[in-house]
DNA sequence: AACTTTGTAAAGTTTAAATTGCACAGATTA
DNA sequence: TAATCTGTGCAATTTAAACTTTACAAAGTT
């Protein structure tokens, strides 16, 4: 194996961090999230210090509105915040550092709020569904009534989904998650490396 | 309450149908796939019957061109598969009509996935750090050899991290999930409506 | 009070994703 | 063999999302 200088030695850890933040980035769109906002928690998460607007404008050498927005996002997320920097009046913005933690956050405020807009949603379908039988006479055509059945017990189906959710975001954010499978559990997989 | 005639009772249902078409295809954002991948899961599954592309293009008003494209990602998912129809030779496609083996699906697809980009990297990665390591000689700058460090914490990090999704997709994918987080487990919510 | 600094709103531009139209291959029927 | 049907590759177009520029309000400084 070929020794490498101390520039070259610098290159390379500047591109395997680099490649670092960018896989970050990509995996952020699982979530449904636009790259930026993986590699803004990258470049944060990997500086290992809060930092500005600024600072994160130059380093992605996007314009300092588009960091605005992309960091306003990550704070309604809850995968950042702002963090007080005495003699500075700029705002300093931080990650979790925890990369499971991120995970939660994500997947729970996510959901959460699907949960929420879908049972707003059920609750007016299921009144609308109460009034529609109520409506059914002797003289209404089966097809019909049928249908009125069939669309109440798909709201049956619906809210216990969401239902389900609901719990499943619950044991997310409980943190119980890991008494089953705990962040360091047995690995799957062969691992070649040496601790 | 105002009694309705046979033909709003249609209208009435028609539009409950499609506002829960529409949010099933809105709730698929969350996934990180475009709506349209939705908004056809929603209508095949409200149609309770295979369908076939041109059927699909008639009842989004869109190409069949790109139902085929649609359809083709669903397949990739793992929430829709063919069903032989006898005496058609157009294809049908059908969908899984449980909710939360939709959801286990598009999870596991997804984060299988992004596994095992992330292993791929992480073992290239450590066979750089390795020669980068090997590179350090008593002469090397402090920062540099700490950097070095810093970095290999972070591939084990990284590691750790994957190897948590993947066990937890195992989790999900294995139906332990529903062990802990039954699908009709107690109401957290009070729920207005009978029975 | 005039001058900076900082963050963001609003409108405009660019880039990327979604969608279409055309064309054609393979399979089927006449 | 010709004629039809079905699904899809490919290039072109449309639409939506990402991003920038300009402008300005709020708070801080001189």
């Amino acid at each position: 194996m070929e020794s490498l200088s101390n520039d070259r030695l610098l290159e390379e850890l500047q591109s395997a961090e680099d490649q670092i933040t960018d896989r970050i980035a990509d995996n952020m769109e699982t979530f449904g999230v636009s790259s930026t906002v993986g590699r803004l928690l990258g470049i944060i998460y990997m500086n290992r210090e809060a930092m500005t607007l600024d600072s994160l404008a130059e380093e992605t050498g996007m314009s300092k509105t588009r960091m605005s927005q992309v960091m306003r996002q990550m704070l309604a997320l809850n995968i950042a915040e702002k963090e007080f920097v005495k003699g500075s009046r700029k705002e300093h913005y931080n990650v979790e550092s925890d990369y499971a933690q991120t995970f939660i956050s994500l997947f729970t405020t996510n959901w959460k709020d699907v949960v929420s807009r879908n049972m707003t949603l059920e609750r007016r379908l299921r009144e609308r569904v109460d009034q529609m039988s109520h409506s059914v006479t002797d003289a209404t055509p089966t097809e019909i009534v049928e249908r009125i059945e069939t669309l109440s017990n798909e709201l049956d189906a619906w809210q216990a989904y969401y239902n389900w959710i609901d719990r499943l975001v619950d044991f997310f954010e409980s943190g119980k998650i890991f008494d089953h499978v705990p962040i360091h559990g047995n690995q799957k997989e062969d691992n070649h490396h040496e601790k």
